[in-house]
DNA sequence: CGCTGTGATACTCGCCGGGTATCAGACGGT
DNA sequence: ACCGTCTGATACCCGGCGAGTATCACAGCG
């Protein structure tokens, strides 16, 4: 009976941001007359109240809230419908790899040569991710497959395979007493007076209170622990990204990091499916010389 | 640039499902012309081919798999969206509870006893389920929240809660020699020869291969079980459903189960978050007469 | 009490989605 | 081989709805 199309969705979501119809309407390349209208239909067709407006000023009621969060989600969920397609159209496209960059980073060179070296398989494209981008590059469809970690990384809804498990590593300015030591424990690192852990940005760009300072990319952070400012406890693997003026010291008791590779459910194309394959066969196999990852159970 | 509309999608959907312009013309209610019409404009769209059709037959391409996959996911949400909307606007609605017929009846009585009490919370409403289907009717917005069972139900892309965890009991016929032993081992129960473990529909509707019956609902296993056709294994509490011909005993090794309470991520409703807060409240408080729960660590 | 800025309304226009009629091939039966 | 049938594609027309312009109605503000 009812059939929101996305183009409903697309005009409310730019009145519901903006909070002012001409300005919306501006956003949208329309005039402002057809948006009122469309919205006004769009409300009697929902049968719900959207937006509250007395003459002066547009406001969100409850019910908008959730169309608008809904919808959001709906649009990408679109927009994701198309990207794949067109990916999945195009013949030789390359694979799209997210990873975050310099983690895991012998892994990776490791499942490059291992699939550069088979002619069969697609080309692989590295696409290098801040903190949590893979799962939103995978989920929107700019992306085939991802590495990722957990506990970090956000899995929910993605196919995985594990592909390694390893202890973490404190990251220490090299000139602090606590870069001497052989081990540690999260206890020692947790508050250090003199090198408070630094805080990433929220979802909606703002930082929870503390004592560190803000960062926003992992160079940032780098850059921070050689100044002597912060520590940061990551993966063991993640020391490729180490600077001279950095240390690394095993922390015992921190918990174990998963690297998994995922891919969105049900996308079994076959160039996923073989990439995937190639991965898994290198879990077991060492690297070569850099190989003192802490074992796992 | 480009945006496709959900009745393109849905057009797109019926002729990829029904492979034939014509039947999936009369489900949509409109005449073949215009359908082939939208189909060709979502393919030169999209610069991609979606369906290969030989002048006779009419098949999907790689691409168009793709398509019908995202599709349907994207008018899900859609269809979600606005599912979700109205359920929003609608004042004094009640709050939708899904729960697996049978299964966490203690907990899910004391939890209703308690909201029941509380004047200020919404009224719940139970819809209660067969096997797998609160994802579902979670995602789809039928229902706002919903009692699941790790590691039986797919939690993916939910904000869950854990209120229990407990371990499980095998349900055998009264008169099989098993059910005079007071415990079990999974590898006792793994393969009695004359009960064979059921075996359930997969999403498509067919069944894996084995010996073992056929069934679809709870009710159904419960019969053939009381028949001594069959044995279960189950979470303790949902001994609930017991027949007066089933026995159930201990299965020591079994995995935890654990009940949670799911909702939609972020779907942070004043009335969820007082029920998620009602039923985190009964966690650790034992029923007050059958609390024979496995103790978990 | 006008001026400004807001969203709503009235009206027109033109595109596009939809319908009907018809075409162009591909099979199948004889 | 040929015609009947069934397929999707094409040609053409129409009507509704989405979009634009002009204007209104009202709220703040000086």
């Amino acid at each position: 009976m009812d059939d929101l199309e996305t183009r409903e969705l697309r005009y409310f979501v730019a009145v519901a941001e903006e909070l002012h119809f001409g300005r919306a309407a501006g956003r949208l390349g329309i005039a402002q007359p057809p948006l009122s209208r469309a919205i006004r239909r769009l409300e009697q067709r929902l049968g719900v109240r959207l937006l509250d407006r007395d003459r002066r000023t547009v406001a969100l009621t409850d019910a908008g809230r959730v169309l608008l969060r809904e919808s959001r989600a709906a649009l990408d969920a679109v927009a994701a419908a198309a990207r794949r397609t067109r990916r999945a159209g195009d013949a030789k496209r390359p694979l799209v790899l997210a990873t975050k960059a310099g983690a895991s980073h012998e892994l990776l060179r490791r499942l490059l040569d291992g699939v550069a070296g088979d002619p069969g398989a697609a080309p692989v494209e590295v696409l290098l991710c801040e903190v949590g981008e893979q799962a939103g590059l995978l989920r929107g469809g700019h992306a085939d497959v991802a590495l990722m970690h957990r506990p970090f990384d956000d899995l929910a809804g993605f196919d995985t395979e594990v592909l390694d498990v390893e202890g973490q590593v404190a990251i220490l300015p090299a000139q602090h007493p606590l870069a001497a030591r052989g081990r540690l424990t999260m206890a020692e690192v947790q508050n250090v007076a003199d090198l408070p852990i630094a805080r990433w940005p929220r979802l909606d760009g703002s930082y929870p209170d503390g004592p560190g300072p803000e960062v926003r990319t992992q160079s940032q952070l780098a850059q921070l622990v050689a100044l002597g400012r912060t520590l940061l406890v990551i993966p063991a693997s993640s020391r490729a990204w180490q600077w001279p003026e950095h240390v690394a010291v095993p922390v015992v008791d921190a918990p174990q990091v998963t690297t998994v590779i995922a891919w969105p459910p049900s996308s079994r194309s076959p160039a996923v499916a073989s990439l995937v394959r190639a991965a898994a066969g290198l879990r077991g196999t060492p690297p070569a010389s850099t190989g003192d990852r802490t074992p796992s159970g």
